[in-house]
DNA sequence: TTATAATTGTTATGGACCATACCAAATATT
DNA sequence: AATATTTGGTATGGTCCATAACAATTATAA
C-alpha cells in the first residue's frame, strides 16, 4: 500500500498530518473513519441491499436467476393471465425495459407470451411447466440458503421487524 | 416512481346519468397480488432504498448533491489528507469511476486535489471552504428534512434498530 | 546501482439498468 | 368515421459499475 514511511517522516507540516497515535505500526494503513456516514440511512441501506443481492445471486447461481427475473416469475405465477404492462408496472419496471427481460425468460422456456383473445394488442403471461419447476426450485434455494441466512443473523423476530419497517419505508416514505 | 394507475378511471361521481360507461362485467380489482414477493428481503430492500434515495435527492435539490457526492464530502471532511484511492475504496467506488465524480466536485469548487509531497503519484483530497460550507448546509438539510422523516415514520427507537440491522447485514452477510 | 514490479490517477470501453420518445397494430372514444 | 388511447416493441441516451491498459512515480530485487 502507500505507507511505508509516511508517518515517520521527520519533517511534517504542522497541523496537516499526524492526527495522533503513531508511535508504532506505521506500516499499516490506518482505516478511515466512517464518521456520520455510518448513521446515514441511505448509505447503510444501499450497502445492505448490495450485499443481499450479491448473496441472492450466489444462492441462485445454479438456476441463473437474477432478483428481477425471480420477481417476475413469482408475480406471473401468482397472477396468471395478466399482460406485460400489468406485471411490469407492478414491479416498477418500465414497459420498454421489460421486453428484453421477458425475451430472456421466454428464450429459456420459463415463461410464455400468449396473444389475448379479448384484446389482441396484449400479451398474456404464463409460466411454462419448466418455469414452474424452476421457480419451485428457486423458492427452495431462497428459503434454505438466502432467507435462512437472515434468520441466523438477525433472529426470526428481528427479521420480521426489519421487513415491516422496510415495507413501511417503501410504501409511505 | 412508477405506481399503478388503475382505479382512476372509475373515479366518477356515482349517480351520474347512465352513459355507456364501463361494463361492470369485467372483474373489478385490477390490483395484482404481490404474494411471496412482499416477503422477499431483497425486493423490499431495493424498493425502500429507491424511495430513500429519491427523498434524499428531493431534500438536496437546492444543493444539487447526490447521495454519492454527499458521502464523499462527509468522508473527506472526516479524513483529511487521504488520497483518492483510500476515499474511493472506503466507499466501494472503483478508482476509475471515482475520477468523474471528483472532477464534478472539484469543478464546483467543493473539494480539491493536492499533489502529495511524499508520494507524487497520489492526490490528497481536501474540502474547500465552500465545500465545508455546503456540506454543513447539506447536513442540516439531511437532518431536518430527511432523517427526521424517518423518525416520524418509524419512531426513534425503531429507526435505530433498523440502522443496526442494516449495518449488520452490510457487514456480515 | 539498475532492472523489475507495484501503485496512483487516468482514459477508454463495455455491460447492466433506467428513462424518454416514438412507432404500428389494435382498441376505445367521440 | 375520425380521433384518441393502449399495448408491445424499437431506438436511443444517461448513469452506474467493472475491466483493461497506460504514463508517471515509487518500491523492490538482482
Amino acid at each position: 500500500m502507500n505507507v511505508s514511511k509516511t508517518a515517520e517522516k521527520s519533517s511534517e507540516k504542522p497541523g496537516d498530518a499526524a492526527k495522533g497515535r503513531k508511535d508504532v505500526a506505521e506500516v499499516l494503513p490506518e482505516a478511515l473513519q466512517l464518521g456520520e456516514l455510518s448513521e446515514q440511512l441511505g448509505y447503510v441501506l444501499k450497502r445492505a441491499q448490495l450485499k443481499v443481492f450479491e448473496n441472492f445471486l450466489r444462492c441462485m447461481a445454479s438456476l441463473q436467476l437474477t432478483p428481477a427475473q425471480f420477481s417476475v416469475l413469482l408475480l406471473v405465477e401468482k397472477n396468471p393471465g395478466r399482460n406485460q404492462t400489468e406485471i411490469a408496472s407492478t414491479l416498477g419496471i418500465l414497459r420498454p425495459n421489460f421486453v428484453a427481460l421477458l425475451d430472456n425468460l421466454e428464450s429459456r422456456d420459463l415463461c410464455a407470451r400468449i396473444r389475448s383473445t379479448n384484446d389482441r394488442r396484449s400479451h398474456i403471461l404464463v409460466l411454462t411447466d419448466k418455469g414452474k419447476a424452476v421457480l419451485a426450485r428457486a423458492k427452495k434455494l431462497v428459503a434454505t440458503k438466502h432467507e435462512a441466512r437472515l434468520n441466523e443473523l438477525l433472529g426470526q423476530a428481528n427479521r420480521e421487524a426489519l421487513l415491516e419497517m422496510l415495507s413501511k419505508i417503501a410504501n409511505e416514505f
